[in-house]
DNA sequence: TAGTGGTCTAGACCACGGC
DNA sequence: CCGTGGTCTAGACCACTAC
């Protein structure tokens, strides 16, 4: 197989569109090894760095996923706009290369008695946590859930991304979904966590989710992170 | 300036780290060129490939700019977490590597009959763009805003980012977003602007946007978008 | 024309995962 | 141990921008 060196498209890109259509065939499934890099480079003709640099950008774009010391996987044969961005903080930090991390600090069930997460349930499974990027908290999160979720997630670390679990898991079929955001001032607690003063500004984000046959919201979340919370604060460098 | 070898961090780690100390520093401000990449290379005596990983993930990280044959330009000295996820698609997008054009189809002030829109205003601004990636469409949306919006961007092309104009150019201070999504299906005239089949499964968003200083909504948003739809599409390979 | 970033090669050694 | 991706070098030529 041979790529164009008179086009004066680059070999990169010729290289990357070669892999689309290899991973979007019928002989691949998600979750396939693709050739290595140095068979990629025989087959080719090319250079390690083209070959890097094909596969990095079918990385960044979510077709593939790279395991140092395994090999680079399929991941996604279609790359579609979805709920994704709306529903995954993870999800928009990892598109801005920012590593981060949750940790669950309360986990339960409880009797259905706030009113605002319009779910319709006796009881609901609920969690909190909070969120770190390089120790440094972000912000925090409460969770209220249908209870029949608690089931769903018995085996799923809820430190990793709910929405990556709504979507691609469960792939629960969203009806609707609803958020809010408004500009509030911390309270003392608040400012604790979150390492600010009382009074400053965070961002309150609330959540509704409406999956089908669930008559009401399956999920209520709430978010409240520092407005313009510095990912990389000075004294980390 | 010499980087640590004897160090288990990658060079281009420390590079990055060393760049964005510079980049932060009171010397710099927003829109500066940084060193070139041959300079850097002088600098701290490393490979080009060492300084392109650098430069490269502060580009991703929304840090630099680069331009060829100009240089590469500072963008922002602080990255927070902020509304731009929730209010730019074209912000995601190119998130994503993905770059697409957005088609200004209609621009005009209204009367204010839409109920929907939640404005306070005899008189509405109004317009609608048609979005597309590599000339197939995405979706399409319609702008409600206050009218004095209209002087505001006089001399802003509505084919960019809206998102941006709001949050980095006017800069206007948001007390409160909210947004719905619902799946509906394509009547006719959508699903000849999508090319899709009428009854097709269509996102539908709305948004409204209050700013500090007026009451009522200051801007409302519709987007439809086809559920799933595909940024490459085969035919496209 | 000079200087910038964009692409590309051929090679090297390291770190990790699985056998 | 071997094969994978991760990092890094020293070079080359091209494409674009500004003067």
């Amino acid at each position: 197989m041979k790529l164009n060196r008179k086009l004066h498209i680059p070999l990169y890109i010729q290289l990357k569109d070669q892999i689309l259509v290899n991973i979007k065939s019928d002989d691949y499934i998600i979750g396939d090894m693709i050739q290595s890099e140095q068979e990629l480079m025989k087959t080719f003709q090319v250079g390690r760095a083209t070959v890097r640099e094909a596969i990095n950008e079918l990385v960044k774009e979510g077709f593939l996923e790279k395991q140092q010391g395994r090999g680079t996987f399929i991941k996604r044969k279609e790359t579609s706009l979805g709920f994704e961005p709306l529903l995954s903080l993870s999800y928009s930090l990892k598109m801005r290369g920012w590593e981060h991390k949750n940790q669950v600090i309360i986990r339960k069930q409880i009797e259905n008695t706030v009113a605002e997460t319009l779910i319709k349930a006796p009881k609901i499974f609920y969690f909190e946590r909070n969120r770190t990027i390089d120790g440094h908290p972000l912000g925090f999160e409460k969770f209220y859930f249908q209870p029949d979720f608690e089931m769903l997630v018995s085996e799923y670390n809820l430190e990793n991304s709910i929405g990556k679990l709504i979507l691609e898991i469960l792939k629960l079929p969203i009806e609707r979904l609803i958020q809010e955001v408004i500009i509030v001032k911390a309270n003392e607690q608040e400012a604790n966590l979150l390492k600010l003063n009382v009074g400053d500004d965070l961002m309150f984000m609330k959540r509704w989710l409406y999956v089908k046959g669930f008559e009401g919201a399956y999920q209520y979340y709430e978010f409240k992170v520092p407005v313009g919370v510095s990912a990389f604060p000075a004294d980390l460098l």
